[in-house]
RNA sequence: CGGAGUGUAGCGCAGUCUGGUAGCGCACCUGGUUUGGGACCAGGGGGUCGAAGGUUCGAGUCCUUUCACUCCGACCA
């Protein structure tokens, strides 16, 4: 492509509301474009071309797993939510409409119920199973403050798949398939990442994993083994238990707990005074949806005791009517590892991937049956993984970047080279840059020619925004037969001369 | 939803206190000069000042109402 042709409006000022490198970069590179709403993007032409190269390394991988892709109705009747008891449940981040007949519906977030329906009407046998199935569609969740760009839109592209199995053990090993197609997805884009333990959250479930795009920016804390794999979310990370005697000072905090229908309790958690309580594990402790503030100064209805303290703390001090032990605190830097002993630290993520064991939590209310080698009607066993593909782009530019501006990877970059005339005066500058320019495309190589009639800094500051991996700049020293090949990481020349040039590029990339 | 703030040209902002012809930088258009680190000169186009109502001879500016967005805290790929 000519860059003179194309639409990359790249701009010298950083919009105001832009704090991570992401955001600011993809904004400054024409890589996308605010609508004003929040959390709303165009995707603009580089933009869109790299959103496509990174579904296709998704897709590839995919499909290669033996994985289906579909593409469901975005806008989804109301009535499946119902079925499933999330239209309840899933809260304000669920966009809701009516159409001309007041008929309810929905902007998809994520499609479980959807793609159940789909198979729950074709099929009916165990014959049929395995089956996955997946889409890379546009999700949107009405998030309560979207920000930081594409990091957290209320409309994104995310992939989705569902797997329906005749046993547990299937969709376990259905699992880990998805896990090693992950890792394969997320190195192929050249990232830097981590599985961890996690908590399965809003959309439920037993066992699921993270993938965190490692990241200062990441807005998860994750725990980390330095001696051995083990990784999980903040939310689900466990560490052996401290020891404790009974001179172990307490702190008791009160939450309500919500349910279902507008109950709720109030609930006191004790905890040793050096320890965090984690909302999430303190959430699942008693099988709430959520966890409040206490306003009043309700009766407590239940007390949960951090197993941990175990004998060091004497129940019948709370008058209650109920009393459990669990795991509620945050694990800490410095504890020790359950699967090794390590030290376990803290850092931060990028939640860019989750798969999730659903079991038959969608399948049974929705009726997604099949009949089984006796005859008998069995709900199917499901499983659910999700990437998302949008955030991928701000991940790779959060994990690659520097003070100039983008450094896309490989497989995720929007051309593999940028040819830059840097005087396009220069009648000899500009032969050579077409005839390579043309030598490059006829090799199959996807290729960005500067031909703007701008000056040398200028073109130099927008191929460092836009970080393609690589550059040939023709210059000065073309007098003497040479030019330089650049690459973007770290901003190393070399010298090439021109006879040599084509092969050069060949070799190299 | 709680707290803080901002709405003026495509983007970034000044002007509002103290009412009196709507401005600056970037970007854009025309002509010329320039070409190794976001050039320069000259000329030019572009605005219901977020919206509605009010006070006033006169409102971007004062008053009332309203909407939107941003930032800090609780949800999520």
């Amino acid at each position: 492509m000519r860059f003179s042709k194309l639409l990359i409006p790249t701009t010298k000022e950083t919009p105001n509301d832009a704090t991570l490198p992401s955001h600011i970069y993809l904004i400054k590179g024409g890589f996308i474009q605010s609508v004003g709403g929040s959390g709303l993007y165009n995707f603009l032409p580089l933009g869109k071309k790299i959103l496509d190269k990174v579904r296709a390394v998704v897709k590839d991988e995919l499909d290669k797993a033996g994985c289906q892709e579909v593409s469901l109705s975005f806008v989804t009747p109301a009535a499946f939510w119902e079925e499933s008891g999330r239209l309840e449940k899933y809260g304000k981040e669920l966009l809701r409409f009516k159409d001309r007949k007041s008929n309810d519906f929905i902007l998809g977030p994520t499609h479980e119920e959807m793609m159940v329906n789909l198979v729950r009407q074709t099929v009916k046998s165990y014959k049929q199973l395995p089956l996955n199935l997946y889409q890379i569609n546009l999700k949107f969740r009405d998030e309560i403050r979207p920000r930081f760009g594409l990091m957290r839109g209320r409309e994104f592209l995310m992939k989705d798949g569902y797997s329906f199995h005749a046993s547990t053990e299937d969709m376990l090993r259905e699992f880990a398939l998805m896990e090693e197609t992950y890792k394969k997805i997320f190195t192929r884009l050249g990232l830097e990442f981590r599985v961890v333990e996690a908590d399965s959250g809003a959309i439920g479930g037993s066992g699921s994993k993270e993938f965190m795009v490692l990241a200062d920016s990441g807005e998860d804390t994750i725990v980390v083994c330095d001696d051995c794999e083990y990784g999980a979310n903040i939310e689900a990370a466990i560490a052996q238990p401290r020891i404790y005697d009974t001179h172990t000072e307490l702190k008791t905090i009160v939450k309500k707990a919500l349910y279902d229908d507008g109950k709720s309790i109030c609930v006191g958690f004790v905890l040793p005074v050096d320890t965090e309580l984690q909302d999430v594990k303190a959430c699942n402790a008693v099988d709430a949806n959520d966890l409040a503030e206490c306003d009043t100064e309700d009766k407590l209805a239940m007390v949960v005791i951090e197993e941990a303290l175990g004998a060091a703390v004497d129940p019948s001090q709370f008058d209650v009517q109920e009393m459990i032990y669990a795991d509620i605190s945050s694990v800490q830097e410095g504890d020790s590892c359950t699967v090794c002993g390590g030290k376990l630290r803290y850092t931060k993520g990028i939640e860019a991937g989750h798969i999730f064991q659903l079991g038959t939590q969608y399948s049974k209310p929705l009726g997604a049956n099949f009949l089984d080698e006796n005859g008998k009607a069995q709900p199917m066993v499901m499983g659910t993984y999700g990437i998302g593909v949008s955030r991928l782009l701000a991940a790779i530019i959060e994990q690659n970047h520097d003070d100039k501006g983008c450094i896309w990877t490989k497989e995720s970059a929007p051309f593999a080279l940028q040819i830059i005339v840097s005087n396009i005066k220069d009648d000899e500058q500009v032969a050579l840059g077409e005839n390579l320019y043309e030598a490059m495309l006829a090799h199959g190589m996807d290729v960005l020619l500067d031909d703007r009639k701008d000056r040398f800094g200028a073109k130099m500051k927008d191929y460092e925004l836009l970080g393609v991996p690589h550059a040939v700049v023709i210059g000065k020293n073309l007098t003497d037969g040479m030019v330089e090949f650049v690459t973007r990481k770290g901003m190393q020349t070399e010298e090439v001369s021109v006879e040599n040039i084509t092969d050069f590029l060949k070799k190299r990339l």
